[in-house]
DNA sequence: GTGTAAATGCAAATGATTCCCATTTGCAGA
DNA sequence: TCTGCAAATGGGAATCATTTGCATTTACAC
């Protein structure tokens, strides 16, 4: 069986140069436990007394998306774009609407026939789809109900 | 069995102002084809020579929305929100990357039980979810498929 | 009709992202 | 190891969708 391939190693099959911000991107994005957005990124960065500039941080990004490095998601009500590292398998979210935590769900809830069957109803080609669950997490179901009783109380 | 009630009355028990501005939105939004962006409905105004300003259109679209007279549909790559008019019932998309166009699935394909099981194994509350298949329509397939055929002949 | 809060127009502000261009850097080849 | 050059970067301006501030107008309850 073969290797797992270094960093080192994709970029130079992907024929992209290996650049500091690059190698630091990555990492970033594989230590962090959700999906964070260009700006997170930055200022991560920055904190570590690495100096790169905003523009060099989307331009990275939109690289190793190109690449397959990456994936760019939008989430709903939410201007910005979050990233997260490609990895091992398809998966969706559960995203709370109270503090943005996000959420990964491991399987793919989609009847095995549905792709098949709206294609062939719709003259339709499917290459990909995307589903999200909003909600409230368990940290902010509890403040909702502080809240509540706060407000009874007073 | 009750009366379907006007515009007006709509209004009236939302406690809205019932403005021709209003009354015009909601026009455009439910004769269009598919959800459009506030643009558009600017274009649109204008076109039948109704002035009103930019800023008006996004404002009216926010309270119609908070009233739960139309939807914020936001749709991956592309930056801008759309629009549609809240309906008979629960949809989602088929959402065609060559030409934007969007086709509306009346069916929900997801199994009976899974929120319930998505709650129970994430302490999670789900409110909502999102459901989006992304490929190519008809037009579009045939024109990649004659892209590809021009190629071949070159 | 009048008063008033809500709605509107217009211009400026905002926030995320992209673009421009001068400078720097990774790395293939000598 | 040195050189050349395309690729990558910094930094600021530009762009695009959307929001906001404020003066003016309007719908509608009384
Ligand atoms: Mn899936
Ligand atoms: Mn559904
Ligand atoms: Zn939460
Ligand atoms: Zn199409």
């Amino acid at each position: 069986m073969s290797q797992p391939s270094s960093i080192f190693d994709v970029f130079k099959q992907l024929k992209l140069k290996t650049t500091p911000h690059r190698i630091e991107i990555l990492k970033i994005l594989r230590t962090a436990s959700q999906p964070i957005p260009a700006d997170d990124i930055y200022a991560e960065l920055r904190k570590i007394n690495h100096n790169i500039s905003l523009s060099t941080v989307y331009r990275t990004l939109e690289t190793l998306s190109e690449n397959s490095l990456v994936n760019k998601i939008g989430i709903e009500n939410d201007n910005r774009t979050l990233y997260e590292p490609v990895a091992d398998s398809h998966h969706h979210f559960l995203i709370c609407l109270g503090c943005g935590k996000i959420i990964k769900i491991d399987e793919c809830p989609l009847p095995e026939n549905l792709e098949k069957s709206l294609e062939d109803q719709n003259n339709f080609k499917i290459v990909s789809h995307k589903l999200e669950h909003y909600g409230y997490c368990a940290k902010c179901q509890k403040l909702t109900n502080d809240d509540l009783k706060n407000k009874l109380h007073n």
